[in-house]
RNA sequence: GCCGACGUGGUGUAAUCCGGCGAGCAUGCGGCCCUGUCGCGGCCGUGAUCCGGGUUCGAAUCCCGGCGUCGGCGCCA
């Protein structure tokens, strides 16, 4: 049988399903597997109903695509018409029938209906649009996330954002790293208590974690040596812009015996591994989201301005009301400004050490430079890492410095006198990645219910 | 934390400056017609000014408060 018309035509892809394998599970056909001459059981949501009199058709959609459905009202059962076309829209429904070759129907094959079986009415008014006729507010889809991750285009960013960590994890792995997963629930913070969320636990004070770098940190003393972890972090910031959450996903990775080079070359080569296995995986969902011609994943070293170089050519730029100094913490603007400069991903390098946490390690031959790093996006700051501090006394008194007590911090400390190697790694931040990646307007779009400042449900 | 903008049918918008006829349009929904739609089409119908108070002959529109939403900065991933 020819199967060159139909389904692989060019116009239909958005018909089309992705790569992942199709198991048949209870006899139920994908509709993107449906090939004319089958006699198949198509499962999914009712997309559309044309009806154009005598005949009407009905297009059902599943996870791997949409299929068409036709009923010629003269020729066909009345229950059977009825049943089919008297369904609301998003409605649940099983079909039976046989596929045939119809150069008419948008993927070029259609099911003749032997039975529909409704096994889930849907409300007439429906809260958003899956259809999307009609664009809904990000407020409302957040609101009605499942009825907008119907929609191909959104669907397309979790996809998406399943194949990136995939590749991360994967990357992960080439370097020898070992997945692993810390505690979420915490006594004290890495950084102090202003920006934690705090939690009672069975009567004592505890919070959520903001992040997994002192527990990490203590894995390059174990045996594991060279770690990552993917998961949530909990910042409690009351920040209100369209890059941060309140929940995220943080990507970190910490190895022994590395340095801040080290650990930027595998920053760079996990971010260059996620684009490139979007580039190489996930070109229908790249269409879904009309950026199958953009999209490119970055070529070339990426390039490592020193903080002395970033505030220099910041300044140059002429773009912020005042010079900046030699001290100073890059203003958002200021970012702007540079990422347009540079106009690739890049690292910033050797930042003053007093604007840096107290777990980086400073340069040994500069006590004011710090072994800190940031990658960065055109955009915003993905990442930020450095060499770390292990030496015992020198850890303690990193404490002292920035008002910690570190008493509190004993559990940490305490193992950075039994053998603690030099050691360095990074933070990267899951969802600016994929914002960044896929050029979206707003953070929230990477996360399926994002928890911000006013949303906490769903 | 500081600052700002916006809340109109189920959804998305217009009218808001400069108060005034029946709050318009699209989509949805309901009805009728239509045998190849693919944003199907045509006709008819349906449904809304966030909440409370104030100014006014008259408030979606102006003022005050509340609630909600979105954004800028700071800080960060």
């Amino acid at each position: 049988m020819v199967k060159d018309s139909g389904h692989s035509s060019a116009e239909s892809t958005v018909f089309k399903s992705r790569r992942l394998k199709r198991p048949r599970m209870q006899g139920r056909t994908y509709t993107a597997d449906a090939e004319p001459g089958d006699t198949v059981k198509v499962a999914g949501w009712v997309h559309e109903i044309r009806d154009l009199g005598g005949i009407a058709f009905l297009i059902l959609r599943d996870k791997s695509g949409k299929i068409q459905v036709k009923f010629e009202k003269d020729e066909m059962d009345d229950d059977l018409v009825e049943t089919g076309l008297g369904v609301h829209r998003e409605s649940v429904v099983v079909v039976e029938g046989d596929v045939e070759e119809e150069p008419r129907a948008p993927t070029g094959v259609e099911v003749t209906p032997e039975s529909v079986e409704v096994l889930a009415d849907a409300d007439p008014e429906l809260p958003l649009d899956p259809s999307g006729k009609v664009d809904a507010e990000l407020s409302t889809r957040l609101d009605n996330r499942t009825l907008d991750l119907r929609k191909d285009e959104v669907k397309a960013i979790f996809e998406i954002r399943a194949e990136v960590l995939r590749a991360v994890r994967e990357k992960f792995r080439d370097v020898y790293a070992t997945e692993i997963n810390t505690p979420k629930i915490v006594a004290t913070g890495t950084e102090g208590g202003t920006e934690l969320f705090p939690i009672t636990y069975f009567g004592k004070e505890a919070f959520m974690n903001q992040s997994p770098q002192l527990f990490k940190q203590l894995m390059v003393g174990s045996g594991l040596e060279r770690v990552f972890e993917i998961g949530p972090i909990f910042r409690a910031e009351e920040h209100n812009t369209p890059r941060h959450l309140n929940e995220a996903t943080s990507i970190d990775f910490e190895s022994a015996f590395a340095d801040h080079q080290e650990a930027m070359d595998v920053c760079e080569a996990v971010v260059k591994a996620a684009y490139e296995a979007v580039d190489e995986n996930c070109q229908e969902e790249l269409e879904a989201l009309d950026l199958q011609d953009e999209f490119e994943a970055p070529e070339g070293d990426f390039p490592r301005l020193s903080y002395e170089e970033a505030i220099e050519r910041i300044n140059a730029t002429g773009k912020l009301d005042e010079q900046l100094v030699w001290g100073d913490d890059l203003p958002t603007e200021g970012e702007k400004a540079l990422g347009e400069d540079v106009g690739t991903h890049y690292f910033i390098t050797d930042w003053p050490s007093e604007i840096k946490p107290f777990y980086i390690k400073d340069h040994d031959d500069d006590e004011q430079l710090s072994t800190g790093f940031d990658m960065m996006h055109p955009n915003m700051e993905l990442v930020s890492g450095g060499q770390r501090e292990h030496r015992y006394e020198h850890l303690v008194e990193g404490f002292e410095q920035q008002g910690l007590d570190p008493e509190s911090f004993e559990y940490y400390t305490k193992m950075f006198k039994y053998g603690m190697p030099p050691h360095a790694g990074f933070g990267l931040g899951g969802e600016r990645l994929i914002m960044t990646m896929l050029g979206l307007g707003n953070i929230r779009e990477a996360v399926l219910f994002p928890r911000d400042r006013q949303r906490l449900s769903p």
